[in-house]
DNA sequence: ATCACTCCGATTGTCGACAATCCGTAGCCA
DNA sequence: TGGCTACGGATTGTCGACAATCGGAGTGAT
């Protein structure tokens, strides 16, 4: 799984992910307050811990801190989104050149499978829309893993990933663009068997592009309708 | 300056500046361990402040730590520095295509007074190789400050833009391309003048593979001493 | 001599209480 | 009536002390 587990780590460690996942799944709304002698309550520890997971949450853009007034939940407006992808586009691009000359034939063919199972699930059912979700964002991670680019994997792992999570929750809807996505991998990973890096980068580009537009186009819709 | 000022913040803040110039300067040895009541001591502060900062520093890599055995300055190896050289070619080319669309004439046209102002203090005296530093990272700066892209500001400013520096004490005693390097940085600047980013993203691109290599040779002579 | 165990000092992790600061409200004066 | 000021509650920032954990020295058995 790629959601780092309870870990028995620090309270502090643990307050970070579990307000993480507040976070990303919506439970905690965007731009909320928050006050930390109610969540350390809430969570069962002292302020200290909390205040340092609020640090914590705060490098990884999840909350921005002002200080004297407390903490809030980030707010994901189109610009920081569009922002967002651009940033994703260059990154994942190289990671996807670099994984077509790094991956092992193995990890490869592993992807392939993965892509597999992802197809079945599909077919079975669109409604768990959320596990696609997660599965694209487990493609997109064992990527940047191929890079053997520790600190794109960091990057592109705890931090932005997070980020696309929450903004996944927030449309994860519609469902639509699921197979031309599954698609798009397939081709990928194609690229990638033959070893053809330059290839990989664009259609991953591509593949982020067109993300983007749709991710665009909902928010529209949403605005519209507000 | 773009060192922020000494930050009349909270004390965890002071806390995280002193300690992140104290990394950057070398003044705190890569892998040396860093002891929490001590350093609190030293800067006048209890230790829950100090504890936060840490979080910070850890957020932006500068230090790592382990549960329950504290935190270390980060050791910047071969590989490290060869995966933050290719991420910063991959942001630092797109902030400079951005650049060429989003730059106004009248920002291109200081950043072009930053060089005139680099090259005299080059031929006034090439002692000084610490400010070509900072005046280089004010160029690459503003640079990412005119791709408007929020995100990669912060990721090229806040995060890497320390391990960089830190990078460049390390590495500064070679003072041999700064002549190269500016005439890459005009070039640079003429792209954006014609506001041809593609060119202009080719140019930051090489110009950055250029100070990996000049770095890496650098780094196989030191390693080839010890 | 080597390995394992135990104990101890040092360091980190955590908590509760206190001080500083800010936001909102109510009151006062022009 | 409008705006400025002073006050009060709430929240954040900070500190010191206590508990939990780790690393290492020392000891003893094989």
């Amino acid at each position: 799984m790629l959601v780092k587990v309870p870990e028995q780590g620090t309270l502090a460690d643990i307050a970070a992910h579990r307000l993480a996942h507040s976070i990303v799944t919506g439970e905690l709304a965007q731009g909320q307050k928050l006050n930390e002698a109610e969540l350390a309550e809430r969570f069962g520890m002292g302020r200290g811990p909390l205040r340092e997971a609020l640090r914590h949450l705060e490098g990884m853009r999840l909350v921005k801190r002002i200080p004297n007034a407390g903490a809030r939940v980030v707010v994901l407006d189109r610009k920081t989104l569009a922002d967002l992808y651009g940033v994703r586009e260059a990154l994942e691009g190289m990671a996807c050149r670099l994984a077509a000359s790094q991956m092992t034939d193995d990890e490869i063919a592993q992807l392939g499978k993965l892509l597999d199972r992802h197809e079945e699930q599909i077919k079975k059912q669109g409604g768990k829309v959320y596990a696609q979700s997660e599965g694209d964002l487990d493609f997109h991670y064992q990527i940047a893993r191929g890079s053997r680019n520790q600190m794109l994997m960091d990057m592109l792992g705890s931090e932005q990933y997070q980020l696309l999570r929450m903004c996944r929750y927030r449309t994860s809807r519609n469902a639509q663009r699921t197979k031309p996505a599954l698609n798009q991998h397939r081709q990928i990973v194609q690229a990638l068997q033959q070893r053809d890096g330059e290839l990989a980068e664009l259609l991953m580009r591509r593949h982020i592009q067109g993300a983007w537009r749709s991710i665009s186009e909902m928010i529209d819709k949403e605005e519209q309708a507000a």
